[in-house]
RNA sequence: GGGCUCGUAGUGAAGCUGGCCUAUCACGUCUCCCUGUCACGGAGAAGAUCGCCGGUUCGAAUCCGGUCGGGCCCGCCA
């Protein structure tokens, strides 16, 4: 579509769907999209235009004509002596429209994701996507550019892999299985193999949560990395939510402004806060009391991104220093200070978009930790081929997850992570 | 799971201290007019038993109860 201009006083075809009809009756403009965005043709022949009548958005349409410039239209250039060939007919009318912005008020997201099939078709909304394809790509890249290599692991498992959260279970052939979590030991294993290794993938919870941050199945940017230490790896993390942030403005800065999304506030080091420091500043700054408490409050997330990026110039803010007693058992605990897990979230905008932990790779340990914080059985197959892997030699080691969905809400500015899922799944919604 | 809220043409809204509602408006759709539209413009038309069931009342979109389906917050997390 935006080659048409290049190729003014060629006869060309271009193919792609049927996006707007303006009939003026002598004169009438047909829009038509395509991968590339769209392109206008003017088409002044009777019979040509006739051949539309009736046929509504979404036909797929092949037009024939002269690429002509002239600077009334858009792109500068547009078909002129046009021949219509309808490929597709459609002629079921729009359930939602497709050539203006959609209505994201949370009371009409509902109508928003039962028509999603069509919706998706939307301008504004397609750019949904394509930036949260800039993320993943600019994540690749800034990965790759650290030797991270990219793997998968199964999302079909035989057990609980973390132990206590909700997973959905399912019959395999006569034996319960599971939907993978998260892909938390397949990444610790993958140290084995890779040393640094990633993967993005779907992750299930069974939870019944019902807030602008959950959805039952999600994206997640899981990395994993050897030979580190916990600010090394505070640092990689950081630096990925920097570099994304950079490439996709850089990349997509007229789609994120149709979105009027916010240039992304970051210094070059992303300040560390740790959860008892917070807890004293909001307590005073708010006269509610979370002191003592072993996790932030949802809306103590949303004040501590206001408190950094007015004094510290910063929408992301590492909590550190969390309890032990609430660590999950392949956490390590930190040196220094055993009451400590050594482990941070990543907020962002108001919200946790990322937990980042060295692991306990000492195997006795480890075992021990299972054993008493899980109540795991080492023996189990959910947890005996992930030990193996400490059996025969991990290193210090540790990663983060990151939430795709949640990780392209904040950037964008959506309000609810649904928004920035192509088909959300919640404990209401299995389709489309 | 707990609390709070919402449900009116395909879409988004108004009406909701009961009667003037034979339910209003905008977008979309259909017909006609229109040679520079780009949220085209103009004239007209179709399209909703007001989520569902029951109750109160002479009379219910409107009040009450139940039910179904959404949303927001909390818990939990990415």
């Amino acid at each position: 579509m935006n080659e048409l201009a290049a190729k003014a006083g060629e006869t060309v075809t271009i193919q792609g769907w049927l996006h707007k009809k303006r009939l003026l009756g002598g004169l009438n403009f047909i829009t038509l999209r395509d991968r590339s965005g769209i392109a206008q043709s003017l088409i002044d022949n009777k019979d040509e235009v006739e051949k539309l009548r009736g046929l509504q958005t979404g036909t797929v349409l092949a037009l024939t004509g002269v690429s002509t410039a002239d600077e009334r239209a858009p792109g500068g250039a547009e078909l002129h002596d046009v021949t219509v060939e309808v490929l597709v007919p459609v002629i079921y009318e729009s359930p939602i429209e497709i050539d203006k912005p959609l209505d994201h008020k949370s009371d009409n997201l509902d109508t928003l994701f039962e028509n999603r099939v069509i919706g998706l078709r939307n301008l504004r909304e397609t750019n949904i996507f394509r930036i949260q394809a800039g993320v993943k790509e600019a994540a690749r890249q800034y990965l790759h550019g650290l030797d991270f290599t990219e793997f998968n692991s199964p999302k079909l498992l035989p057990g609980a892999s973390e132990g206590g959260a909700e997973v959905f279970t399912l019959d395999y052939f006569g034996k319960e299985a599971t939907l993978a979590q998260s892909g938390q030991f397949y990444k610790q294993i993958m140290v084995g193999v890779f040393e640094r290794g990633y993967e993005m993938g779907s992750t299930y919870r069974a939870e019944p949560s019902a807030t602008t941050r959950h959805m039952t199945e999600y994206i997640t940017i899981d990395a994993e990395m050897g030979f580190i230490d916990f600010q090394e790896l505070l640092s990689v993390t950081g630096g990925l939510l920097k570099a994304v942030s950079t490439d996709v403005w850089a990349k997509y800065e007229s789609q994120l402004k149709q979105w009027n999304a916010q240039p992304i506030v970051l210094p070059e080091s992303i300040p560390q806060l740790p959860l008892e420091k917070i807890h004293d500043l909001y307590s005073e700054a708010t006269g509610e009391n979370s002191r003592g408490e072993k996790d932030m409050r949802p809306d103590e997330e949303k004040w501590i991104t206001e408190y950094a990026k007015k004094n510290l110039g910063s929408e992301a803010v590492f909590v550190t220093e969390w309890p032990a007693s609430e660590m999950k058992f392949y956490h390590r605990k930190s040196t220094e200070n055993p009451e400590l897990a050594e482990r941070a979230d990543l907020i962002f905008r108001g919200v946790e978009i990322a937990t980042i932990s060295m692991r306990e790779n000492r195997y006795d340990v480890l075992v021990e930790q299972l054993k008493t914080i899980a109540g795991g059985d080492p023996e189990a197959d959910g947890f005996k081929y992930y030990l193996q892997a400490f059996q025969y030699g991990l290193p210090v080691h540790g990663g983060f997850g990151m939430g795709l969905e949640r990780l392209t809400q904040k950037i964008i500015g959506l309000n609810n992570i649904k928004e920035a899922s192509l088909f959300p799944r919640d404990i209401n919604r299995l389709t489309p």
